[in-house]
DNA sequence: TAGCGCGTTACGGAAAACCGTAACCAACTT
DNA sequence: AAGTTGGTTACGGTTTTCCGTAACGCGCTA
């Protein structure tokens, strides 16, 4: 089991019921965090000393406040962790259950378990923790058919990865151009038409705009 | 003070919290749903038989799942609501607490009270009731200065719609002529062009695209 | 091997967005 | 009364997006 936990949330109750779940399983080494930034400052310097951390439990969405941070989501500060610590192990616990953005969050962050914030919640994370323990990775139920083959929609990471790019202000030369010199492929201008085409007819959207803030809205980016 | 009250809000035990609190001051009739289709038909069916609520008190984001929604977000509800009901006093009570998404809802909305969930979200929900009741706005403390002047953005509700009808698909050229028609002033293709222009330099975008991603971000619509 | 399907790329025209310039008008200043 | 200012509108030209057509390469198969 774990000896040494980092939980990232904002919300203090939550906080606090997490906390006395992992207090129960036996965890003595516990830390708390209200800012992403704060999270990453403790594990880096738990590292530095040579006491790391074994877990950490972040939730995905911070208030922002007059702090400014450089992590301003769980998303970035996994991302940052995962990179920078890849031994260390991640579970995501959030209200999110968009299905694309757990997948997004297994498939580029790579994190080890997804748990929503839900009535059973609580139930779940204990679950999760025990797989992750294991070296296994967990899914919350409600989010379960995030990889099912049935369900898989057809949008891959290229498709993301447009997407991405187009919201950052791109243009599609811009991107062509990108991919080209990162060696991504298709590149063509012709061929990023021809995918933002099947991926408005997909999502019902009349132009770029509508695209990108429909999947805005769906969390696939 | 209110007599027939309705709750729309998916979390469970917050909608228990909301429903103990409203007890105890007093309200005999109160109905909860955890769908806003359902709290749209609600409110729909006790107008047609002439019992009308006094209030709603609902939750901005809700999660999807199965069941497809005509009004998937607090948002649209409120917004279908106030339009049809211009009387029905809506309490908005939810964790979003960015300042252009709080001023969105009150100028554009027209809704009577916001309250944060937080620490204190239920003591500052019993006072924005009351509020309420004396037909006064009320404001989470979280959110005071969403209308201070000096916190005031250059955004007013003109850019607003002219983003959010952008970010719905609609070309420049349709909203020039849909502002013709609802006749909203500016409404030539020039102005919105310049309009867009100046909200491009003022959010760093590079195009229309980036600036609807931006915005959305930063949940001004 | 010839034929087929599929994905990538190229090209060209129409539509829309982008951008600078300028005319017009109302309100306010001097 | 003349001038200034700010906002709306119009126009023209360039760039980008949108959309259809078509060529090319590659793997699969009859």
């Amino acid at each position: 089991m774990f000896k040494k936990v980092l939980i990232a949330e904002d919300m203090e109750d939550i906080n606090k019921g997490v906390f006395s779940l992992l207090t129960e399983l036996g965890v003595t080494q516990i830390d708390q965090v209200q800012y992403c930034d704060d999270a990453y400052l403790k594990i880096k310097r738990a590292d530095v000393d040579d006491v790391p951390f074994d877990l950490v439990i972040s939730d995905l969405s911070f208030k922002v406040d007059h702090r400014s941070q450089t992590y301003p989501t769980g998303h970035s500060l996994v991302e940052k962790l995962k990179s920078e610590f890849p031994g260390l192990k991640v579970i995501v616990y959030s209200v999110e259950d968009r299905l694309q953005a757990v997948r997004t969050l297994f498939n580029l962050h790579h994190i080890d378990a997804y748990v929503c914030k839900s009535r059973t919640g609580l139930k779940n994370l204990t679950q999760a923790i025990s797989e992750v323990a294991k070296d296994e990775k967990f899914l919350s139920p409600e989010v379960s058919n995030a990889f099912s083959s049935e369900n898989e929609l057809e949008v891959d990471d290229y498709d993301i990865s447009l997407l991405d790019n187009l919201s950052k202000g791109l243009s599609q030369d811009e991107i062509s151009a990108l991919y080209r010199q990162k060696n991504i492929s298709p590149a063509s201008l012709s061929s990023i038409e021809k995918r933002l085409n099947k991926l408005r007819i997909q999502f019902n959207a009349n132009n770029a705009i509508h695209l990108v803030a429909i999947v805005k809205d769906l969390g696939l980016i």
